[in-house]
RNA sequence: GUGGAUGUAGCUCAGCUGGUUAGAGCACUGGAUUGUGGUUCCAGGGGUCGUGGGUUCAAGUCCCAUCUUCCACC
């Protein structure tokens, strides 16, 4: 996989780049639409392909495993061929499962037992076998197996987590070294930096992290509960030591301002399920700000959903319709807010590719970050 | 007509033998949701306890009358 990049802001540490992988290009900074279990929820791929202007998209490992198994993923040819999608995608580890599945799972040096949230039969995921089952999956990038740590969470925890996370690093990248893709196409392993909210942890672990000379990195355990200053403060430090020339994945961020500045910080990657699940529950976001579709004020607005929009249905529905569906349960409503918050995410982080290019994205930003933030 | 039930929040109901500011679920009004278990959590507003009398220190609760609705039997 070749990244390259192309600018660089003069002001923040916000790169413009070219991430290529066997299914194509991908511009960076880039959102990546969640699609846990072979799909983005309540979204055609025609839409995501065509409206969205999605360019990779992500599965998880845990939920493919379980439903609809590996044996009809691999017969079908991998998910790229199982769902039609034929462009880039990433596959998340099933280790951020292993964090919110709490309960029903026991950690140990080998690796970890769950019990499954569909049927509760017993399983067992290690580095190995989750590194197998990715490539059978065959996503074009795959995610070490790590352990999420929760927040607030003791030092000594997150300091014997992290040091799992790093050794199970070293047996998944062992096992992908001695695996082959098994349709064709190249896919890399990136690695996940752990260490919650502890400034020598994190330090350590992205020093670590960065020993293995993966094609691209990711920032783990953050957006999980902790302030937003903190976030930032480790995303900055992180940063400031994973290798300048391989993209930056910050894992399952966030909110629209989340997003921006992260990127001032030298991200280049995100995923989150908020466009989607929020979107589900009547969110919408738009570049003005963000509303709750369920509220009483949007009873009697006909105006568009989001004039300003790039989605087909911001300009199709009208807010009092769109709160009417959502009220009455009706399905079509998270169908509409799903297109359009994905299209208003794909739009920001391009919007962001644009500013950066041309040497603009600072000041920018900062008025973003203002008018997304704003409860409409 | 007779007998028996019933009446408490917008809806469906809980309130044991009378005892602090009458509760729940749903609905309603807001909020939360960050590598997705088609959500889930949190907070808030809302009731002259059908009506009128009575007993009692004290009545949603007991007594009488009346009205409502339902059931059974003539």
């Amino acid at each position: 996989m070749k990244f390259i990049i192309q600018d660089t802001d003069k002001h923040t540490h916000a790169r413009a780049g070219l991430l290529e992988t066997a299914h194509g290009k991908v511009e960076t900074p880039i959102f990546m639409p969640v699609g846990t279990a072979a799909n983005v929820k309540a979204v055609h791929m025609r839409d995501l392909r065509d409206d969205v202007k999605a360019q990779i998209i992500l599965g998880n490992t845990y939920h493919l495993y379980l439903r609809p198994g590996l044996d009809i993923i691999r017969m079908a040819g991998g998910l790229h061929k199982f769902t039609g999608w034929d462009r880039p995608m990433l596959t998340d580890s099933g280790g951020y499962q292993v964090y919110s599945l709490t309960g029903i799972r026991k950690l140990k040096e080998e690796g970890v037992t769950f019990q499954s949230h569909i049927d509760g039969s017993r399983h067992m995921f290690t580095p190995e076998n989750v590194i197998d089952t990715q490539r059978i999956i065959g996503a074009d990038i795959i995610m070490a197996f790590d352990e999420c740590t929760p927040y607030p969470c003791e030092y000594d925890y997150a300091k014997n987590s992290m040091e799992i996370t790093h050794r199970w690093l070293k047996r998944c990248t062992e096992r992908f070294e001695n695996t082959q893709p098994h349709y064709g196409h190249e896919q890399t392993l990136f690695p996940i930096v752990q260490g919650s909210v502890y400034r020598d942890l994190r330090k350590q672990s992205a020093t670590e992290i960065s020993s293995f000379g993966a094609d691209g990195n990711a920032i783990g355990g953050l957006s999980v509960g902790e302030p937003h200053e903190v976030m930032y403060e480790m995303t900055e430090l992180i940063c400031g030591i994973l290798p300048k020339d391989k993209p930056r994945y910050l894992m399952g961020v966030g909110t629209p301002a989340n997003i921006l500045e992260s990127i001032a910080l030298g991200v280049d990657m995100f995923d989150c399920v908020m466009p989607t699940r929020n979107g589900r529950n009547g969110m919408i976001f738009t570049r003005r700000g963000f509303m709750n579709m369920l509220n009483n004020k949007w009873k009697d607005d006909y105006s568009m959903l989001d004039k300003e929009g790039t989605s087909f249905v911001d300009t199709q529905y009208s807010r009092a319709y769109v709160r009417h569906l959502f009220r009455s349960g009706e399905l079509l409503g998270g169908m509409i807010a799903s297109l359009h918050n994905l299209s208003f995410y794909l739009w920001l982080v391009g919007e962001a590719r644009e500013q950066i290019r041309a040497g603009t994205f600072g000041l920018w930003k900062n008025e973003m970050v203002k008018k997304v933030s704003t409860r409409l």
